[in-house]
DNA sequence: ACTAAATAGTGCGACATCGTACTAAATGCA
DNA sequence: TGCATTTAGTACGATGTCGCACTATTTAGT
């Protein structure tokens, strides 16, 4: 293993932070009150894939360990942007489901940032959104199948 | 601005949202104590670079709040694994600098994460990565350049 | 030189993240 | 069926993140 092939590897990383960090900071100053990019996350989750869906099942979809899901979720219902029922199928469990408020709020904020998503788009183009989207997930996929259990 | 353009960038950002969540969770878990992401980001880029770098600096370098940084050098000195002095050029300023201690850990750090990057790079090659780094670099470095100042 | 504005760092408070330990329900297996 | 194990969710506590406001120092404009 040599050190350029470390060095690489650790400056892909280094590079995923740095803009995990910065458009969290850009998606966070566009949302609501104290709304935050976990919060966004899954009303958006819930619009695109669907709603009813447990919080293991969001936690799984977000990698985060399940206490953090049940607070983010707290969050959200708190604000009655999300409503938790019982799980018909399980009594341990419960589903999630989005509000009329917790829709518009999502559509509210992917308004918001559009005009931040067109400008970026005049310096780096769909194509090479696209290009770069199958390969990074794959990388997520191979950390996702090879973490520890959460 | 179309839908599928949106869903796009939308997408990327959550990829990396993802794989930050899991490379961070990976890397701390080969770390002592509750030491975490930030701490060895900081040991790792004094290293690098080259320390005697001052907290604002060491800020800028990791898109963060400098009152963010600020914590994470606390945790860093009360360990002792870098010691800040008085910048001689700026009487409101400090210079931070790694012990033996930092350096050692920081290695340490490494040789424990080599075996995970190994068997990373049996399914993501090394030529992978240098293809995605400038790609991703370019982005860091737009949003860098477009973010509201902190 | 003097004063106003900008800058580096910190204290503090609000909230987020996440590991541990717990409860209640479901599952498995003898 | 009965009991041990597993699982979904939560309470709690420790720590991280970060915005706001403050102090000390430097810089700039006159």
């Amino acid at each position: 293993m040599h050190n350029e092939t470390l060095a690489a590897y650790f400056g892909f990383f280094n590079e995923i932070g740095i803009i995990e960090q910065l458009s969290r900071t850009l998606l966070e100053a566009r949302l609501p009150d104290g709304l935050t990019a976990a919060h966004f996350g899954v009303l958006n989750h819930l619009i695109r894939v669907k709603d009813g869906q447990t919080p293991l099942a969001l936690a799984h979809a977000f990698q985060v360990p399940k206490t953090t899901m049940t607070h983010t979720l707290g969050g959200l219902e708190r604000r009655k942007l999300v409503t938790l029922s019982p799980n018909p199928e399980d009594g341990r469990s419960k589903c999630v489901w989005l509000t009329e408020d917790g829709r518009q709020l999502r559509d509210a904020a992917i308004l918001a940032l559009a005009p931040d998503i067109a400008k970026l788009q005049q310096q780096i183009p769909l194509e090479s959104i696209i290009d770069l989207l199958p390969k990074l997930a794959e990388i997520r996929s191979y950390l996702d199948a090879n973490r520890d259990n959460r």
